[in-house]
DNA sequence: GAGTGGTCTAGACCACGGC
DNA sequence: CCGTGGTCTAGACCACTCT
């Protein structure tokens, strides 16, 4: 079977190590980084590409630099759980805001795009496209329904439920389908538990009364639609966080 | 009155550049960019710097940059209406869903600090706070309900409602108290019409079922927190996009 | 004035895609 | 092979903070 590449870069390596440095040093409460220069002759870099990386983790909300006075560990940062920026895995999620994630296929079927998913889709009408649904526990308590469309044909081989029984949802895309999720858009939303059990047409398992609405559309790398998902949280067990920063 | 500096920085104003540039194509249907070289050298820059600038275009989904091919825009994202990855206004907001804004002062009072608000703005528990209440409404319908809180001795001067009856919630915190938002955490839930009225206290003007939650903490330079926001969406009106890219 | 982050340049070399 | 984006370096100079 052919395994995911890691190509490691340069500036890849640099963040991990660079992150480590910052827990290490946050655990000690000492929260000053070095300044760029002394790091990047300590890391063996040039200071543009070190500053990349730190560029990055400000942007991420992981530090903060002052002019004239220091690169400064943000301890606001360490405390978020669930990232709205990275793209991760429902089970990491639950497992992100402290729960233990088990997962069952609700349902899986083969169904023909309607004239909402095939635009999203990018695929003609009609057009034969999975539809998976995945219930997800935490701690065994019923926190997100999602259900995800993609084109049937994208797949070289036949499909059964086992192959989606994994952890990973990009996982089996890559796998299977041999191409990689590059980016996505969501659009946000609520529905009262009633209303997300008649669009979906049947009863979820959710126990809260209003849940947030996910959808989203990923791509691969050429921009393609692959994957259209439509994700319903409890957010009394699922809280996601965004740190942003001012542009320019 | 001082005024808010706007410096411009090369990165700043390639940013716009190019923006515009790939507006005026894409309305020409002409989706593939210049080479780097050749736009480095027409702009008159390094080839560093402009990738600087296509690096954060690509991460906000503006442009998708294939190795060996070439830079291309991406008709996706200039569908996209209210970027959660921007600091806006909720007048803004509005606007950016296609809506006329408009606003009133629910109520501006001054409260003492609960725990909860003492730790999340780090100020002492009974720290004189400023609340303020605002409703925005969409073409005319009541669309955000918006709740601030911020520390009283951060301004000079004594505030009346007026003061707050500007567009920008931002300017009044750089005109009175002299300090920029710099960045800001969110966290998302939802709750029912019914529950967020228990919450508030009163009846909200918001005429829908369930409705989008997002508490923040505002941070300024220094990472100090300032300001603690709970805002409620009706997500019928109001509809967040977020465009995401994998990291490395 | 010393220390530190912010900006920008010039150029080398690598890796991918297509002819 | 060429054209293109991806990575990395070395170093210049500016701007802010503190003493």
């Amino acid at each position: 079977m052919i395994k995911p590449v890691s190509r490691s870069t340069l500036v890849g390596t640099l963040r991990q190590q660079v992150l480590q440095e910052i827990v290490d040093q946050y655990q000690q409460k000492n929260l000053k980084l070095p300044p760029e220069q002394e790091m990047a002759l300590q890391l063996n870099v040039a200071r543009n590409t070190l500053r990349q990386v730190l560029c990055q983790l400000e942007s991420e909300g992981f530090i903060i630099r002052k002019h004239g006075k220091g690169t400064f560990i943000n301890p606001e940062a360490l405390q978020i759980n669930v990232n709205l920026q990275e793209l991760i895995d429902f089970s990491d999620i639950v497992r992100k805001c402290g729960h233990v994630p088990s997962n069952t296929i609700h349902s899986l079927k083969e169904v023909e795009a309607d004239a909402k998913l095939a635009a999203l889709l990018e695929v003609p009408q009609g057009h034969r496209l999975l539809q998976v649904e995945y219930w997800i526990y935490a701690d065994g308590a019923p926190a997100i329904v999602a259900v995800g469309w993609c084109a049937r044909d994208i797949f070289s081989t036949a499909l059964d439920i086992s192959a989606w029984e994994k952890d990973s949802y990009f996982q089996v895309l890559q796998e299977r389908a041999g191409r990689m999720v590059k980016s996505d858009r969501l659009k946000f939303s609520t529905l009262t538990v009633q209303q997300a059990n008649m669009l979906l047409g049947h009863e979820t398992c959710l126990s809260c009364d209003s849940v947030l609405v996910i959808d989203s559309v990923a791509f691969d790398q050429q921009g393609t639609p692959m994957i259209f998902g439509k994700a319903l949280f409890d957010t009394t067990l699922i809280q996601f966080d965004l740190f942003r920063t001012i542009k320019e």
